[in-house]
Formats: structure tokens, C-alpha cells, sequence
DNA sequence: AGGGAATAGTTTAACTTTCAACCATGTTCG
DNA sequence: CGAACATGGTTGAAAGTTAAACTATTCCCT
């Protein structure tokens, strides 16, 4: 038990900036999509996810993957995506313990509703409140901080 | 309902490298804490305020403001915190409607441990894998993030 | 071939968060 | 004064998330 090697000033405001300014940005972008469009974040990134692939269908596993749930999690979020006919699951012939899942029309529908209006709120929150400059450290920032996650 | 006016390609990768990094530093986060030291990361953020106040105490509302929660969660999550004896509520007898909430020396200590290893996650995750200056401009680009949202 | 481990996905229960309704006190203003 | 409204906080039910157990299938290895 050696003692910690504390954040100093600099390092602790930009932490706590990042902190409080995501917190709040994630609970903006939230309720814009939810009352617009009745969508959780996490419903939202299924459907860009599937939208974005080959036939706008996914293996379970690879949805969950991508959009950073677990399978629980990704299980009942289906669960509710399909009863609301956004999204629909078959079984895979191939593999018979696979499920793919597929964007539907409607699904595709609400999508580009939804992220027309995403565009703009992240525009107004967080692209065009950011110097340039460094929004390309923010990506660099966090394309290191997710390298960092995966490889551990 | 004019044409959105898309990210550009550099924009989107930012972007989304910042949604795919953050989303997985909070799992890393959330799971230190909740196994090592058995708190929740509001919990933890809960915790955090407190001790930052004068007295280690401060009332309902202001807890919540600091914390980014709604009333009615940290009424929940307080009483959680009281009932593992990490915070204590108590009447305001000034305003009679109002309740204070103070941390108990059980809480801090608790605090004071959980905040050593939580140190040290953030720096592994974050500090110590970005270059300092994209962690100036991080700082930077979510005060500005942060400012927008308070003022919108 | 076939036993054991790994993988895919779902389910159940416990827990957390949200939403709306609620009670109590305080404030404002005709 | 006192009626209406605002504020501070809690509560209970509904919705969503997590954790662990479970079923089914496939892979691996001798």
C-alpha cells in the first residue's frame, strides 16, 4: 500500500471538467432523444449500429460488441426494440445457437428521424462550443483512452 | 425542417471516439469501485461532494446540484448511504422543509480508501495515457461543454 | 466417436433509476 | 389575513440495468 500518486491541480481540474461536462452533456442528449423520439441512448446506438452493417443485421454478440452493452442488457433492449417493431430477430441457419438482428424498415425510419435531430443537439452542446483544435485532441484523447481499455 | 447539417468526417471520428472512450472508462471506473469498495459511482460522487463541504455537510438540494442527480434519486441513494452508515440526515431548523445531509467519520474513511484506488484507475485509464497537452484541451472542451449547458 | 470446455443467447431476481404524485413549509401579493 | 403558488424533500410504482443461473449448440482434443 504505497502512497497514491495524487492528480495535481491541473490534472484534477481537467478531470473534473471532463466529468461534470459529460455528465451533463449525456443527460441533455438523453432527454432530446427520449421525449423527441422516445428513445433511451442505448436503443439509439442499436439501431445506428445495425444501420451501419452489411445488410443492416448483426450477430447478438456483435451488436453487443459494438455498442458497448452486455448481452443481458442487449437482450432486453431487443426485447423492447422489436415490441415496439423497430427491430426483428431470426434465428441463424448456420450457427443454431446464433440470432441475427435486423434494423426494419420502421427501425430505419425512426433512425434518421431520431438522428437528425442528434446531429443538431451535438452540434449545439459539444461540436460547435469546442475550439477545433481541440476537438481533435479530445478524439486523439479518447482513441487513447479506449485503446488503453481494450488491451488490458 | 431544413437539411441537417451532418458532422464532417473528421468531426464524426471525434466524436465518436469520444462516446466509445468515455462509455468504457465509466465501465472500468464503475467496476473499481463497486468491487473494491462497494460504492456505486454516484455513490462515490455523493461521498466526494460532501467532504468538499464546509462542515462535510450540505443541504438536499445542493448535494444534488453538485452532484448532477435528481432529488428524488439522491433521496434514494441517501438513504441507501444513512443505511450503511456512510451519511447522516438530519432536520434543518431554520427551514423547516429542509434536511441536511452530513457525512459520518465511517463515510470519509470509507471516502479516503475508495479515493486511493480510484486515483489510480483514472490516472492508468485516463491521466497517464493521454499527452498532456490534449489533457489541457479535454479540460477545456468540456468547460465549454459544461457552460453551454448551464446557460441553455 | 464422445466427454469436457467454450460460446451464444435468454431468463430470472435483485437492484437502481425515473416519473409522477404527494406532503409540508415558506413566500407573495391582492 | 389568507389564497395561490413556489420550494424542499420523500415516496411508491414502473421501467431499465445488472448479475448469476440456465439451455442449447459448437468446438476441441484424445
Amino acid at each position: 500500500m504505497s502512497e497514491p500518486r495524487w492528480l495535481d491541480a491541473t490534472q484534477q481540474r481537467d478531470w473534473r471538467a471532463y466529468i461534470d461536462g459529460s455528465v451533463r452533456l449525456t443527460e441533455i442528449i438523453d432527454r432530446d432523444l427520449k421525449t423527441r423520439h422516445g428513445l433511451s441512448v442505448s436503443e439509439y446506438e442499436i439501431l445506428v449500429r445495425l444501420s451501419e452493417a452489411p445488410g443492416r443485421r448483426l450477430r447478438m454478440a456483435e451488436l453487443a460488441a459494438n455498442a458497448s452493452q452486455s448481452r443481458s442488457r442487449l437482450s432486453h433492449t431487443c426485447a423492447r426494440l422489436e415490441s415496439k417493431g423497430l427491430v426483428q430477430r431470426d434465428n441463424c441457419p448456420s450457427d443454431k445457437r446464433g440470432v441475427f438482428c435486423t434494423l426494419t424498415p420502421e427501425g430505419f425510419a425512426t433512425l434518421e428521424r431520431a438522428a437528425r435531430d442528434h446531429v443538431e443537439t451535438v452540434r449545439e452542446f459539444f461540436v460547435d462550443v469546442i475550439d477545433p483544435g481541440d476537438l481533435a485532441a479530445v478524439g486523439r484523447a479518447f482513441a487513447a483512452v479506449l485503446k488503453r481499455a481494450e488491451d488490458s
